[in-house]
DNA sequence: CATGAATGAGAATTCATTCAT
DNA sequence: TATGAATGAATTCTCATTCAT
């Protein structure tokens, strides 16, 4: 009997992958890549380890992939919003709030996404990823300098500045701290209060 | 007569004390907290590893040292800056200014500052030392704020922005990249006006 | 077709398991805690050094097993005896019996037995090991007690004097010399009366 | 000049010898000859490492000197009861009474006799020791037996459980446990009791 | 004679990756 | 295809012993 790929193989294989996936995030998220180990995650997603080099070469690649994921959700959101109605500014406010918000939301996540995860591999992947944030401001900068409604300004740097600010921002309370929703707003409204001066919008 | 322990030695044992750190902030520097392993550093320095716990009492604390070496040095020399003369303003400015340059001029430590070391006990540390640095910068906030320099605005945020800022920024050129030096000083300028404007200061 | 795991794998790990523990039990035997390296341990069971902690979480714990199983056996069956038929006295005695014949057996798992294996954990669990061997003789004296067969005494201490009495006469002849089966018999008998003689019960 | 061994240097030496076996008794005692590392040694004794192989060859024959004056204080003692005046029985009833008092005194060189020191050289040293102490009590039971006091029996084998009994009995109170007084009595009669009856000897 | 800095061979443990079944 | 047992290189830390000063 020759073998041959079934299309609910494939949608197995699929499953699989996003098993994989799933357990790596939900393990980062937990206790950040050093948790994640192959063996660990393979159990979460409750099969072999095997398996898991079935769909990702190495666990770099796979580390490399959850961070892609989860940054280009956000990226998406984002970009919806930056070429979305409204002015710059406003465009800028919305942005961030968001943002931050989501981020407290799942905390451990942005973390890692700060951090270094020890793989050279997968340090690259993270600074081209932050990039990555730094372009959806920049668009939302350059637009609001050619509409006037920002000052001419170097947007590469005022746009590393801004994922800048906001990922220390949270570190502080992602690490130990838990804050409750109330500190959040307050967070998140300083937080945008202070990206909206920096780039010359209104300071609210 | 009593043996004495001559000037000799000291300096012999500082010398080792210093050639271990030095070594160790070198691979740092070079390739990360993962490059600098205790064989690595002990060749470097040029002794034995056994030598390393002579010093320290385990790699942790080495790494925890070298961290507080690099920040502290710097720190010293922004705090002399905000407690000297001139405005708020200017002050934020010089410091700013003072940061960047330092930064860009020895690479990779301040790289080394942004990651998570792995090592818990490290990350704690690190932590506690960018914390160290916001508090710089927190002073001038609250002096230019009661002065009327600035708007009134969540210091603690502000300044942990700024520190998100500035390093977000640096990470990238001090990664791959190599600039020049006309590069560094528009960078430079490009960071300090945005943290100017965000706390509200003039945009010079 | 959902996995099961077959009876042969079962087999193997089990067999793993008990080639881990068997390899431990000759290098103690033959050496000491001290010979029944990891390294050691891996190299005699034919496998790698990872594979011991599959099974062990550390050293201490497989240490601290090879212990309790050698100890485990040898209590069971003096248990048996001491739960048996027969006088108090006759009961001891055949407790005695037996137990020194095993030791002289199975050389040095009883030298190992006395000995502290510099690790606190396995140490630990070395003096319950011989708690648990007192145990078994205080149960057959207070039953003697009880039954006016032997005079009234602290059972704590003669069962303590007891153990101690028989792993040191076992000592000697365990350690380097080898001895013929007459002389076995002879010792046996030796300690024996000793004991009988100890806890008032006739002298044989 | 020509440099000449003083009588004064003689005492030095032999003040450091006496220092270094002090020093080693002492950390022995305090935390089993795993804390009585070279350098610590040393450093109790005020003097360098070096020194300490000025006056032994290596650390194993540091511990085995130590064991060995340890045994011979107490050997010196017990030989003394055993040579002087009355019968087999109270001798006996004598040296046993010291002993489980002393030992009790000073618990943890105790247990350090009891004890395998890991190194080879030094355990045999130990067992070497331990049959010493047993022929002190072998040549009151010879003498006891040639008096018709005692009943014929195995004397190696009688004075190695008479050994082998008081150590494990010790072994339990001297571990975590430290007793009272008024328990210490007690403890030291139900050991006496166990050998005497077990010599045949009046039990008490 | 005295020092104590320096050495470096070990020993335990971890975990990504492979491959026989 | 799927498994998970097995591997073993890699890494940190310890401490007896030596030897230049």
């Amino acid at each position: 009997m020759v073998y041959r790929r079934s299309p609910l193989m494939e949608e197995r294989l699929a499953n699989n992958r996003d098993r994989i996936l799933l357990a790596t995030r939900k393990l980062v998220a937990e206790g950040g890549f050093r948790e994640a180990q192959i063996a660990a995650v393979a159990a979460l997603a409750g099969m072999s380890t095997g398996m898991i080099y079935r769909y990702f070469p190495s666990k770099a690649e796979l580390f490399v992939e959850v961070l892609g994921d989860a940054v280009g959700a956000e990226i998406e959101i984002l970009r919806e919003i930056a070429e979305g109605p409204g002015s710059a500014g406003e465009r800028l406010h919305a942005a961030l709030t968001c943002f931050v918000r989501r981020a407290l939301r799942g905390p451990n996540l942005a973390y890692a996404f700060i951090t270094e995860p020890v793989d050279p591999e997968v340090d690259t992947a993270r600074i081209r990823y932050r990039k990555k944030f730094g372009d959806v401001f920049k668009a939302i900068l350059i637009d609001g300098i050619e509409k006037g409604e920002f000052p001419d300004q170097d947007v590469d740097a005022s746009a590393a500045c801004i994922v800048g600010a906001f990922t220390e921002a949270l570190v502080g309370p992602i690490g130990p701290t838990t804050r409750n929703t109330h500190d959040q707003q307050r967070l998140a409204e300083s937080i945008r209060s202070f990206c909206l001066r920096a780039v010359g919008g209104a300071s609210s």
